[in-house]
DNA sequence: GCATAAACAGTAATCATTACCAATAAACAA
DNA sequence: TTGTTTATTGGTAATGATTACTGTTTATGC
């Protein structure tokens, strides 16, 4: 019988979940570096990458995927849907979500497939103000 | 006048293409590094990536956006959908697709957003006989 | 308070990808 | 065929994001 291990609730892990809830952006583990320093100065990087793993892990945070570049964070747990700047990476929030399709057709040889979601792209104001 | 850059057909570029073409399996590039050296043993990494990228610009193969740590790509340029092992990053190809409803509604504050494929995810043979 | 071990700060290591550069070889005209 | 041009190469160093390590700190329960 394995002890099932303590979590902490550290200030360091607090304020990481409260600044991450307080934005719309979709931070870099960077980004909430720089947000999170403001109010503890001496947290190190390798806590805050600690910190958003383990909270992604317990379903406090979403941990956003994307293939190579650095990953995205988001505070609002509640399902929706995503668009991303082809340009520069920033992630946004889709209102109006589109229904997905029934996915129980989708066959893939060598595969089960779980689940399927709509990714959107397009280009960010600051990036499209570039042009 | 800038002089249009031109483009030359070398051995490593065609070795590449033709391996890329050959396999459905959407390499990383360190495995396209794999497969492309049993032909030419002499072929640098930094040449695999490079030609990858130049063939993804030009069209001839897929850049895959899908998430993982690496990205992979393909050599069937004909338009299909993906599924990602959620265990291992292994990608494979989906028949029967499923149609994308009309994203035009589909409002995101601060993007224009442009386009929006579904992505799916599941587990590939080998990690679900893992369990 | 005191003991325990989860979590920390600081730093080194890893992994994927890019950048650099002198040497090589496609492409093309003579 | 030979020569000229310069895109591309192999080898290697550098970068950027993330993870691992380690001695110290601190949240938590008694
Ligand atoms: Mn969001
Ligand atoms: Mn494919
Ligand atoms: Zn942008
Ligand atoms: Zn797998």
């Amino acid at each position: 019988m394995t002890q099932q291990q303590q979590t902490r609730m550290t200030k360091q892990r607090m304020v990481i979940l409260e600044e991450l809830r307080s934005v719309h952006s979709h931070p870099t583990a960077d980004e909430v570096y720089g947000m999170v320093r403001q109010r503890l100065p001496r947290i190190s990087l390798g806590t805050v990458y600690r910190n958003l793993d383990l909270l992604a892990e317990s379903g406090d945070i979403l941990k956003l995927e994307s293939a190579g570049s650095q990953k995205r964070f988001d505070g609002n747990v509640t399902p929706h849907q995503h668009v991303r700047c082809t340009q520069c990476g920033r992630v946004g929030d889709v209102m109006e979500p589109v229904r997905l399709p029934d996915i129980s057709g989708a066959r893939a040889p060598g595969f089960i497939v779980l689940s399927g979601r709509i990714e959107f792209e397009g280009v960010c104001e600051t990036c499209a103000s570039k042009n």
